[in-house]
DNA sequence: CGAAGTATTGATGTACTTCAACGCCTGTGG
DNA sequence: CCACAGGCGTTGAAGTACATCAATACTTCG
């Protein structure tokens, strides 16, 4: 199964399709003109690397910047009163770190890097500036905004009503889309996160998070060998998130 | 203990607060001077009110407009694929309605009238023109958008961490919060949806919802007489939410 | 190679659900 | 006015999905 391995996550550039950041990639096609990137192209100049371990920020720091993620895997944790880690996300090419943090000044939950990851630095004074000049961006950044929502809302769907099988089953498929939007296989998926971080994420133990791993194996629904993932036939795994098949 | 149930909920008018609008209430604290709040009384002009267990919108409806809640209760939910519901919120005086909507231009969500409500119609077209002008306005609608992930985020970590008796504290205390900010008795709830209803947002019960509000009485937190809820040991409520108070 | 982190699998425990019965309240029609 | 139905809430008994505890194997790294 070491193919598996091997072929997930083909790791090659990705700057041919967003030649500064993924910010700019998503803005493209909101007829920007050349005009209108250069000045976004002013706000957005700095680059960070973050190795794996890291922490891109912190529960309690300051919030000056948003991050777009341009390569790589974070989490994106809280902590409660009593210790107890919290999930919140995992962000990966393309998405926003710290939106959570506009309100109150602060950021909310721990940004750790999951693999190697570097991250373009979007200063929000200027970026919120920006916005006011450009109709389209700001448009944008309100859609981006709210879709953020949707994304925690539908999470919440899913830890109120689905039971563990399905709640996994949805945690690949979202996976698979969001890797497969970027270019990348929706099928042969190299998790970079433990089951720890997943079962935390999803409201489950490890345990039962490796349980029902082994259970779609057995029904032939993935090829599983430790993080290597394929989705051997995501027809039937779509068929159990919706509800089709019921127990 | 029909005293709770008269006392409760003192449904005067909410005028005096807002002249227009739940919103403007929101932008005052904000350095707009008379000529902004002149120009954002012309984009919110329409108001609509809602009598209890109308819908104000429906999944799938387009979206045109945010609606600010001036008066009333909202319960907003969604349906399964296989048609089981998930409540995503409920909303009061001063909140906004429809904030999910704006990624995608149509409704994800049915916003139900649990009671007599009102609504500020905000035309969501007009608003972003208008927060171009006014940079402080849009730092502010940014902050509620935001503040709208972290909701949803805590909601997310008590689904996936706490057992129902953390749920349903945190659920009153948040009532309780949310209450005593719009100058109602933070102590004196008048519950406007069901257990049901209650149960289904914190990913419970009916049954059990009812179970830990009997045995929160048994132990002197509350009073319970129906949906009049009375807080009588916030102190204790804090401390079960925070872990404090382990089994 | 040994140690530490990670994953799998089994046995047992439990928090919550499900099923069911009953009481309370409100409204409606005879 | 009372009878009765339907919605909502409470409480008990039994069932189940997941957690917890525990043993073992795998993987990585010094």
């Amino acid at each position: 199964m070491n193919d598996i391995a091997a072929a997930a996550l083909p790791h090659e550039d990705v700057k041919k399709r967003c030649s500064t950041c993924s910010l700019r990639h998503l803005c493209l096609p909101l007829g920007l003109d050349q005009d209108d990137i250069k000045r976004l192209d002013e706000v957005i100049t700095q680059r960070r690397k973050v190795s794996a371990g890291q922490h891109l920020f912190r529960v309690g720091d300051a919030f000056r910047s948003l991050a777009a993620v341009r390569a790589g895997f974070f989490k994106v944790y809280e902590l409660g009163a009593d210790g107890r880690e919290q999930v919140t996300g995992f962000q990966t090419e393309g998405e926003l770190l710290g939106l959570d943090a506009i309100s109150g000044g602060v950021h909310r939950g721990n940004a750790l890097a999951l693999v190697d990851a570097e991250v373009c630095v979007i200063p929000f004074d200027r970026f919120e500036d920006l916005l006011t000049g450009l109709p389209g961006l700001q448009r944008r950044f309100h859609a981006i905004l709210s879709a953020s929502i949707v994304t925690s809302q539908t999470l919440m769907m899913m830890l109120g009503t689905m039971r563990a099988e399905h709640r996994l089953a949805a945690f690949l498929l979202d996976l698979s889309t969001r890797l497969g939007a970027r270019g990348r296989s929706p099928t042969l998926l190299q998790l970079p996160m433990s089951r720890e971080d997943i079962g935390n994420y999803l409201g489950l133990k490890l345990e039962t998070v490796s349980r029902v791993f082994s259970q779609f194996r057995r029904e032939g629904l993935v090829a599983v060998a430790g993080r290597a993932i394929e989705i051997l036939d995501i027809d039937r795994l779509r068929a159990l998130v919706s509800g089709v098949l019921r127990r």
